[in-house]
DNA sequence: AAGGCAAATGTTTTT
DNA sequence: CATTTGCCTT
């Protein structure tokens, strides 16, 4: 066997980190030391030299983007597809196991995963259920409640609640949470967890199933786990299975999520046979950019300790600016942006990461007066756009009827002429009649017993709801999607909305349209939309479109792990935001803030800039802030102070901006141009491809409108 | 059922 | 400050 293509690459610790033979392997390893890489030649390593079969391994991931990469190096290293291994997410693989084994689980087949708006409604009605007042009960912490103990692993007979009759009603809130649940076959996402991990113990034949047939298992992101992973995690290697789990103690910054970073530590204690690696050895930053790192991460105690250290370059200073408020230290940043531009620096190799997402207004404003193209990476999800989740929801009733999430998301949209009692007539005999809202409206309707105006909606609806289900029969996915979007008025409902926010909801349509068109099922078309519905429910389906576009990427630090930029700038490093004021308090949050800002540090390859604000309108208040206490922690020589008044402020620009964006329609952002009703006006954004291309301009007169760039009939000026 | 207005609310967000 | 929410009015 040829060891060679899967070792060759590697240093000395990384080789022997994918070569170990204990039972179970700590893989600590640090920002740009190559642990994805690690992990994927360890797998190729278990296969290609060990001999194990494919289907022996299972690698658990966070986020469906670190799966579907994980998959794709599996495939170019082995030069096959991962067939039969299992790689997926947490919630994939335990969704996976549950709908293999609904029935020894306890749930209905046909059980139903739903988000946390899903989750926010049923709490929401809960409340009124029980006649809380919302604003001593706010649904959001009820929610933060309910899904803090799921993640610990405690179901509402498991709390402890103390006698305290606060508590109290959070249990019994809980408990009517868990029974409205069981009802209706709906899962959220902690329930994915807890009820894999409960498979696990109530049901020890299927347990001993994956442990014959399961030989190896890898965790990424170890750090990340929370209570009821780990528990699932232990309880399915017990003292069979091999396990590698990859991690970085110092990039934990999830803990108010419920991640344990003491995960990391508990590991050694409580699997067999256990050995640590220290994946040190940086290949992204300048060693600069990792004093500055090491230096700031040190002020944390309780570290397993680890010094990022690299062969290659010493690099340049930090630069550190102090704006004199925000709008100064975007200009700043901008500046600095397009000065690199000149040298040969892309938009894209360039980011700007700031603590909340609040901060990117100012900075987007700065962005769009230089004409400088940006891309905001996170935020709003695809599947979590109100447009979307109506379709899928429509989709998800057409192919299940008893989905009673998605009835009551899409009853009375659009509005059909059904008041809230006639709704709440149905809750009530579906409750009653312990079945599903669409049977209680199905009999509701045979016993005519609604009124006259009441059931002709009523009727309208179910019929509808069966076209479209009759539709999927015979129709493809993407053909199907049409139809819905057509048959239940979505389309036209959504492009009524205010202005531009209607366009860009039709526009959002018309991009499931197409990811229904490109979705491949695992199996045949048959059960395509039952598979397209599980890839909704469980991927927010990330980004698509105008990544060509070479354009400025705007991130949060947490969003912004495990990527990497040759020039960041960490924007608003100042006290009380970041660190962020309630972090401070609250014990071992400020940790967690320094290890953000670790993350922050080691994004960047080969420039860093930090920036701050001495004055900063925040939620309407001014406020005055000193610069964070991370960058005094910084050590002076990794530093050098950017001096005040080397900005000039440039002319606003008239004519074509140097550094702007061009698309196939001739416009360039900042560009000013004439349209024949509105009049002048400034390109304020650009859009799409194609015949889709859409263009917003700044219209002297009328505001800011967005055109369909084919249409419009633009023209320069 | 839609529009208008006051009030609330505002870290971070893998699934 | 600015956006979203819910309540109230027509």
């Amino acid at each position: 066997m040829d060891v060679s293509s899967i070792l060759d690459s590697l240093n000395n610790v990384q080789r022997e980190a994918v070569s170990c033979d204990k039972k179970s392997l700590l893989v600590l390893a640090g920002a740009g030391s190559g642990k994805t890489r690690v992990l994927v030649h360890r797998i190729a390593w278990l296969v290609q030299v060990q001999g194990m079969p494919a289907s022996g391994i299972m690698a658990v991931t966070f986020t469906n983007k670190a799966a579907r990469e994980m998959r794709t190096r599996i495939s170019e290293l082995l030069h096959l597809s991962p067939q039969g291994m299992w790689v997926g997410t947490f919630h994939g693989i335990a969704h996976r196991l549950l709908k293999a084994h609904w029935h020894d689980a306890g749930l209905p087949e046909n059980f139903q995963i739903i988000d946390s708006d899903d989750q926010l409604r049923m709490v929401k009605r809960l409340l009124k259920e029980f006649e809380l007042d919302d604003s001593r009960w706010s649904p959001k912490s009820v929610q933060w409640y309910i899904n803090g103990h799921k993640d610990e692993g405690r179901r509402a007979a498991h709390v402890d609640h103390h006698e305290d009759p606060y508590e109290k009603t959070l249990v019994k809130l809980y408990q009517a949470y868990e029974v409205a649940c069981e009802r209706s076959g709906q899962v959220d996402f902690g329930e994915l967890l807890l009820r894999a991990h409960e498979l696990w113990l109530k049901q020890p034949a299927i347990l001993n199933h994956y442990q014959q047939r399961f030989q190896h298992l890898l965790v990424d992101e170890f750090q990340d786990t929370n209570t009821i992973q780990y528990a699932w995690l232990r309880v399915l290697a017990g003292h069979a299975i091999d396990i590698t789990v990859v991690g970085d103690d110092d990039q934990s910054i999830y803990g108010w999520r419920g991640a344990k970073i003491e995960n990391i530590q508990q590991f050694a204690k409580d699997f067999n046979d256990t050995f640590t690696i220290k994946l040190e050895q940086n290949y992204r930053s300048t060693s600069m950019i990792l004093d500055a790192a090491n230096a700031v991460i040190a002020n944390n105690p309780e570290r397993l300790g680890k010094n990022l250290w690299t062969e290659g370059a010493l690099g340049e200073p930090i630069s550190l600016y102090a704006g004199f408020n925000e709008q100064d230290e975007a200009r700043f940043i901008v500046e600095q942006i397009q000065g690199h531009v000149s040298e040969d620096t892309l938009l894209s190799e360039q980011a700007i990461l700031y603590r909340s997402n609040a901060q990117s207004r100012v900075i987007e404003e700065e962005l769009i007066r230089a004409g400088t193209p940006y891309r905001i990476y996170g935020g709003q999800r695809f599947y979590d756009r109100l447009e979307i989740k109506n379709a899928v929801a429509y989709l998800r009733l057409s192919h299940f009827r008893d989905d009673d999430a998605a009835f009551e998301r899409v009853i009375n949209t659009p509005t059909r002429g059904m008041g809230n009692k006639t709704v709440e007539m149905i809750r009530n005999r579906a409750r009653e009649q312990n079945v599903s809202l669409w049977r209680a409206s199905e009999e509701l309707l045979s016993e005519c017993s609604l009124t006259k105006r009441a059931s002709t909606a009523l009727a309208a609806f179910v019929e509808l709801i069966n076209d479209c289900g009759d539709a999927a029969g015979r129709l493809a996915l993407d053909e199907l999607t049409e139809f819905v979007l057509e048959a239940t008025d979505l389309q036209a409902f959504h492009g009524k909305e205010t202005g531009e926010r209607g366009r860009a909801r039709v526009e959002n349509l018309q991009e499931l349209v197409n990811a229904t068109r490109q979705f491949e099922p695992e199996s045949d078309a048959s059960s395509a939309l039952r598979e397209f519905l599980d890839t909704a429910a469980l991927d927010a389906g990330d980004a698509q479109a105008d990544e060509y576009t070479d354009a400025v990427q705007l991130t949060t630090l947490h969003s912004a792990k495990g990527l990497e930029f040759p020039v960041v700038y960490l924007a608003g490093v100042e006290e009380n935001l970041f660190p962020h004021r309630m972090s401070v308090e609250e014990p071992g949050r400020l940790e967690e803030e320094r290890r953000l800002c670790y993350v922050g540090i080691t994004r960047a390859m080969r420039l860093l800039y930090i920036t701050y604000a001495e004055c900063r309108r925040w939620y309407g208040q001014e406020s005055f802030n000193t610069v964070s206490r991370f960058v005094k922690e910084i050590p002076a020589e990794c530093l050098h102070e950017v001096r005040v008044n080397t900005n000039i402020s440039r002319p606003v620009s008239a004519g074509r901006p140097q550094f702007a964006a061009e698309n196939e329609t001739g416009l360039a952002l900042g560009q000013r141009v004439w349209h024949s009703v509105f009049g002048e006006g400034i390109v304020l954004n650009l859009e799409g491809q194609g015949s889709n291309s859409r263009v917003q301009v700044n219209f002297d007169d009328e505001g800011s409108k967005w055109l369909v760039a084919a249409y419009a009939k633009l023209e320069s000026i």
